[in-house]
RNA sequence: GGCCCGUUAGUCAAGCGGCUAAGACGCGGCCCUCUCAAGGCUGAGGCAUGGGUUCGAUUCCCGUACGGGUCACCA
C-alpha cells in the first residue's frame, strides 16, 4: 500500500474543496470553498480542488465548468486539481476508481468490511417493516467459502462497512468540539456500490488520506457521519485529519421560518447573483462575514489578501446564519461606488441593454448613476428617463417642502427658464445652474422650488440621480426644451 | 421518532463570571442638499425559558421549549 508523506506531522496545511458536479455553483458551495481556502493560505498550506463524480446518475454536463471558472473568478486559486495538475493526482473520481476497489478488498481482508449480495428487493423489504431500521447486517457473518463462491459465480455484490456494535467512536471538531457518537447508531454502511463506483463515504476518506488532506473542511451536515469516517481511519491504520466543520447557511422562508438556503429562497448560485449585477468580490466579502467574524475588527471590509490574513478557525460560528439579500445589496453597493469609473463602465456595459440616442451624453449619465445604484442590473431601469420620459401627472409638481401648492409657480418657472436656456452656448451644468438660479431672485422664491419645477419637467419622475441642470447636460438642450415645453402644455 | 448540534435585537455578530451588553445591515428622526443617492449626527430594538453553582451569571451545569442537521447502492 501505498504510504504518503505525512504533511501534518511538518505544520504543513492541505486542504480541499470537493464538490459533487451535480448542478450550480451553490452559493453555500462558494462559501466552503472559501472558508477551506482561507484555511490552507492563512498559513501558505496548499488547496486542492477534488471533483466527486460518483454518482453517475446525477451527473450535470457542464457542471464541473462551472465550478472551476467560479473559483477562478472568484480567486479561490487550488494548487492541485483536475487542470492544473499535482502529484496525487488524478483529481477526478471516476478516474480513480480501481483505487477504491482496491482499499475495500484491503479492509475486506483486515475484517473491516464485508460482501454484501442482499437485492435491493431485500432491503427495501427491510425498510418497510421497520420505518426508521437500517440493514439487518445480514451478510455480515457470511462463510468465506459462500462468500467466494457467490463472487466466482458472478453475484452483484456491495461492500459494507463492518461497524462495531458496541462502544462509542469520537472525534475532536475543531468548531464544535468533541462529538461523541454511540456505535449502535452506526449502520454498516456501503463502501463500494454495485456498479463498482465507491461512495462518498468511502472514496473521501481514501482521497483524502492519499492526498494528503490535514484538515477536513466542510458543511456541518457531516457533523454525525464523521464518526463512520474516523473508524475508517482507524482502521486503515491512519492518522485522523483534522476535522473542520462549518455551521449551514439558511435562507428566509416567505412566513418567517428559515430553512437551508435553497432556489426557493431566490439567486442562490453564484452565476444568478453575478447575472444579477453583484461583484464577486462583494460576494467573497460577504459572505465571509455568514458564520465567521475577525478576531481584531475595525472594518468589515475585507479583499480575499485581507481575508488570508485574518481568517483563523477559532473565529467561526457553531450557529447557522441566515443569507440576508439585503446586506448583501449594501455590499454590492459600497463596492460598486468605489470602483473607479473607468471599471465602472466596464462592468456596466453588459447590464445595459437599451439604446442610447445620440443626443444622451452616455459618459455623464453613468457618472450620475454610478454612486446611486446598488447592484449592476438597476441600471437600465434607472436609466431609462434619460432616453424616453416617462408620462406623468401635473400633480407631481406640487410638493409642500419647496411651497410649491399650485401650478402657478411651475408654470412661470418654466416659462422663464425657456427664455434662459435657449440662447445658451454652453450647455453644461454650471452654465444652467448660474443662469437657472437667477429666477429664484426674479420669482421671490427658493432655488429649491426652482429646480424641483425644471428637474420635474425634464425628467417627469419625483426621485432622479442627479438634479435638474446635471439632467439637462445629459439630455442635451434640444430635447431639454421640447421636455420644457411638453411639460407647459401639460400645465394649461 | 432515535441520535447530534445550536439558541445575544428583524438579520449578521462581539462578548468567554462583575461592562450603561460593541459594531454592521435594515428601520425612524435630524443635518447637508437643485429631488435622489452618498456623507454626518441621532433614536427605537436583544442575552428563549425554568432550576441550580457562585458574593455575583449573557457567560458554567441540568432540564424544558424552539430551531437546524442526520439516519440512502446522494454527496
Amino acid at each position: 500500500m501505498k504510504e504518503i508523506f505525512n504533511r501534518k506531522a511538518f505544520n504543513m496545511i492541505v486542504t480541499r474543496f470537493a464538490p459533487s458536479p451535480t448542478g450550480y455553483m451553490h452559493i453555500g458551495n462558494l462559501r466552503t470553498a472559501l472558508y477551506s481556502y482561507l484555511i490552507s493560505k492563512h498559513e501558505d498550506g496548499k488547496f486542492i480542488l477534488r471533483i466527486e463524480d460518483t454518482d453517475r446518475e446525477r451527473l450535470v454536463e457542464g457542471a464541473t465548468d462551472v465550478i472551476k471558472s467560479t473559483l477562478r473568478t472568484t480567486g479561490l486559486d487550488y494548487d492541485e486539481g483536475p487542470d492544473v495538475g499535482g502529484e496525487h493526482g488524478p483529481y477526478v473520481q471516476s478516474e480513480r476508481k480501481e483505487i477504491y476497489m482496491e482499499y475495500a478488498k484491503r479492509l475486506v481482508d483486515m475484517g473491516a468490511a464485508y460482501y454484501c449480495f442482499c437485492s435491493k428487493e431485500r432491503l427495501e423489504a427491510l425498510h418497510e417493516e421497520d420505518a426508521v431500521g437500517g440493514y439487518d447486517r445480514h451478510c455480515r457473518n457470511l462463510p468465506k467459502e459462500e462468500v467466494e463462491a457467490r463472487l466466482r459465480a458472478g453475484e452483484p455484490f456491495v461492500i459494507r462497512q463492518k461497524m462495531p456494535t458496541e462502544g462509542t467512536t469520537s472525534y475532536t471538531d475543531m468548531v464544535f468540539g468533541e462529538i461523541s457518537m454511540n456505535n449502535s447508531e452506526l449502520q454498516d454502511q456501503i463502501l463500494m456500490k454495485a456498479d463498482g463506483y465507491p461512495t462518498y463515504n468511502f472514496c473521501h476518506v481514501v482521497d483524502d488520506y492519499l492526498m494528503g488532506v490535514t484538515h477536513v473542511v466542510r458543511g456541518s451536515e457531516y457533523l454525525t457521519s464523521t464518526p463512520k469516517y474516523v473508524l475508517l481511519y482507524d482502521a486503515f491504520g491512519w492518522e485522523r485529519p483534522s476535522y473542520v466543520h462549518l455551521p449551514l447557511l439558511m435562507g428566509k422562508n416567505e412566513d418567517g421560518s428559515v430553512s437551508k438556503l435553497s432556489k426557493r429562497h431566490g439567486a442562490v448560485s453564484f452565476a444568478d447573483l453575478v447575472a444579477d449585477g453583484y461583484l464577486p468580490e462583494a460576494i467573497i466579502n460577504y459572505i465571509a462575514l455568514l458564520g465567521w467574524c475577525p478576531k481584531e475588527s475595525e472594518s468589515e471590509f475585507f479583499t480575499l489578501d485581507e481575508l488570508r490574513r485574518a481568517f483563523t478557525i477559532d473565529g467561526v460560528s457553531k450557529s447557522p446564519a441566515v443569507f440576508d439579500f439585503e446586506k448583501l445589496l449594501w455590499f454590492n453597493g459600497e463596492y460598486i461606488h468605489k470602483l473607479d469609473f473607468d471599471s465602472f463602465t466596464e462592468l456596466a456595459a453588459p447590464f445595459i441593454k437599451s439604446d442610447i440616442p445620440a443626443n444622451v451624453d452616455r459618459e455623464k449619465m453613468l457618472r450620475l448613476l454610478h454612486t446611486r445604484i446598488s447592484k449592476l442590473s438597476e441600471l437600465d431601469d434607472r436609466m431609462s428617463f434619460f432616453i424616453t420620459q416617462p408620462a406623468y401627472e401635473r400633480e407631481l409638481f406640487l410638493n409642500k417642502k419647496n411651497k410649491i401648492a399650485d401650478f402657478d409657480i411651475p408654470r412661470a418657472v418654466l416659462t422663464e427658464a425657456l427664455g434662459l436656456i435657449t440662447p445658451l452656448t454652453s450647455f453644461d451644468n454650471d452654465s444652467l445652474f448660474d443662469a437657472l438660479s437667477s429666477l429664484a431672485e426674479k420669482l421671490g422664491i427658493k432655488t429649491g422650488a426652482v429646480m424641483w419645477c425644471i428637474r420635474i419637467a425634464v425628467s417627469g419622475l419625483a426621485a432622479t440621480p442627479g438634479g435638474a441642470t446635471e439632467i439637462m447636460e445629459v439630455i442635451g438642450k434640444d430635447e431639454s426644451i421640447k421636455r420644457i415645453n411638453s411639460a407647459l402644455s401639460l400645465l394649461q
